[in-house]
RNA sequence: GGCGGGUUGGCGGAGAGGUUACGCAGCGGAUUGCAAAUCCGUGAAGACCGGUUCGAUUCCGGUACCCGCCUCCA
């Protein structure tokens, strides 16, 4: 059995990793609200993730892996949409609008996190559809006075778990000398968070012992992970911007309400993306989305790639250099095992994501049997990395048959090797070269490649073709 | 103000207390009518100051600078 080591932001160590059951390893993820198109930050963790799962499932088994991600589908900016559409004039009742956006939303998500390949989870549950264990829940917070109701509102008591703070590294009395928490008036201590909060009649609500009303963030995840999970499980992960303080109550939550269960053994979080060097930002002009990249003809093997190549704890800044140099590699990679079967997986490359998830370091491993002309296994191991997979193939065919352009530079070099008149095969080199083709002229014959910047149009309006295509 | 992370060659980016990371770019060579592509080879690093050590870029401490979180956020 491989050896698996993690980092555990709990414990800031790397841990071996020792699943509670060998034959269930249950990992969960804090997945997006679906208000919009998810943006490339969103990504990280989607690529991060789905890196780990699979890992986990070439080393446990296929069928020995349960992955939870959830959809956040109750959140003020989905409302906000909703009551948008409505105000021009959409027509069903708010709930149903609601409902609307937010499988809109996910239909997107799933067709983005597609293109780069990442595997479904093995089950992504809707805070929607648990509105009815997070009540049982939160009732149960309050029976054993870890929470309390307040003018419709139900918070959670955190001077009440004494570990409060111990994921990010905070005690309570540090976070109140910084506090810039807003103190709603009828909280018993500024840090008390909000479970449950009332519904307007312009708002989606539900009805609960406190009267009508919505969730608040966190119980979401504590709610489905022990309804799907259990009350103990091995892997907790999400972006690092969750650690403090949502992976915290969720934290507090849980430990409160299941006080024999351990919660996430292991705790993993990933590095915020950066844009060429700045934090991405719609008011730097830097803000996209995944399609936005996908729309512009940057393929989603390409996205992931630039993904691996920095490790997931460290921040990563995606720029158009690296995605160039990605697309360089693949292109390379896919021609190289275009008709190959896989081989096996190499160790090498297993050891590498095993320390860690040091994806960096697996693609190292990549290029070495590249190197060595090792295309089955170049393949293989690339496969478990998500990469080189026949579903994420195609782009790198321009779709063009190239073959009538050979044959002429054929003819042309026959001539000008009796008339040592090179000038006009090298003006149709030079002209296909301007149009993205690589032109590999051997002793052997003649290749044409369509390269990375392959343009069709240029490609047309070569003159002196002998015949038409 | 509180908490946490980082600083590696021209660029990106890993591992390892002592022996080549790797990729891109560069340079040299093979190949080619010439190129391209490919292959082979090659120079180039560890923010700064101390400490531990036979030996540190790798461990420890400090300084500087950068970044993130603390507010919806992945």
């Amino acid at each position: 059995m491989v050896k698996i080591r993690l980092m555990n932001s709990m414990t800031r160590r790397k841990e071996d990793f020792v699943p509670l059951d060998p034959a269930n390893l249950r990992i969960y993820v804090c997945g997006p609200t679906v208000y919009d198109r998810a943006h490339l930050g969103n990504a990280r963790p989607v690529v991060v993730f789905d890196t780990l799962y699979r890992l986990m499932r070439h080393v446990y088994g296929t069928g020995h892996v349960t992955y939870v991600r959830n959809f956040t589908d109750v959140d003020d900016k989905i409302n906000a949409e909703a009551l948008r559409r409505r105000a021009a004039g959409a027509p069903g009742t708010l709930e149903a609008l609601i409902r609307g956006r937010t499988e809109e939303t996910i239909a997107w998500y799933h067709a983005d996190t597609d293109a780069l390949g990442a595997l479904r989870p093995d089950h992504e549950p809707r805070a929607t559809e648990y509105i009815g264990a997070m009540i049982a829940m939160i009732e149960g917070l309050v029976a054993t006075g870890h929470a309390y109701v307040a003018e419709g509102h139900v918070l959670f008591r955190v001077r009440s778990y004494r570990a409060y703070g111990a994921l990010s590294g905070r005690s309570v009395d540090d976070m109140m000398a910084g506090a810039r928490v807003e103190v709603a008036p009828f909280k018993e201590d500024p840090l008390d968070f909000v479970l449950w909060k009332p519904s307007d009649e312009g708002l989606p609500g539900w009805s609960s012992p406190w009267g009508r009303g919505r969730p608040g963030w966190h119980i979401e995840c504590s709610a489905m992970s022990y309804e799907i999970l259990g009350e103990s499980f091995d892997i907790h992960g999400g972006g690092l911007d969750l650690q403090f303080p949502h992976h915290e109550n969720e934290i507090a939550q849980s430990a409160c309400a299941h006080p024999h269960g351990a919660f996430a053994k292991i705790w993993l979080h990933n590095e915020m993306l950066q844009v060429e060097g700045r934090k991405m930002s719609k008011s730097l002009g830097n803000f996209f989305t995944v399609r936005d990249l996908l729309d512009q003809g940057v393929p989603g093997e390409v996205i992931r790639f630039v993904f691996l190549m920095t490790h997931y704890r460290s921040p990563m800044d995606w720029t158009a250099e690296k995605a160039r140099q990605a697309e360089i590699t693949l292109r390379k990679w896919r021609e190289m095992t275009a008709a190959t079967a896989p081989g096996s997986v190499h160790p090498a490359v297993v050891a590498a994501l095993a320390d860690d998830l040091n994806t960096a370091g697996a693609l190292a491993v990549l290029h070495d049997l590249a190197r060595a002309g090792d295309a089955a296994g170049l393949k293989a191991s690339a496969g478990l990395m998500g990469l080189l997979s026949d579903g994420l193939g195609g782009w790198d065919d321009a779709g063009i048959d190239l073959s009538p352009w050979v044959e002429h530079l054929v003819e042309l070099r026959a001539a000008a090797m009796e008339t040592k008149d090179f000038s006009a095969l090298d003006a149709l080199k030079q002209a296909l070269i301007a149009a993205g083709v690589e032109v590999r002229m051997a002793k052997a014959g003649v290749e044409l490649v369509a390269g990375p910047d392959f343009d069709a149009a240029r490609l047309a309006a070569i003159p002196g073709r002998v015949r038409s295509f």
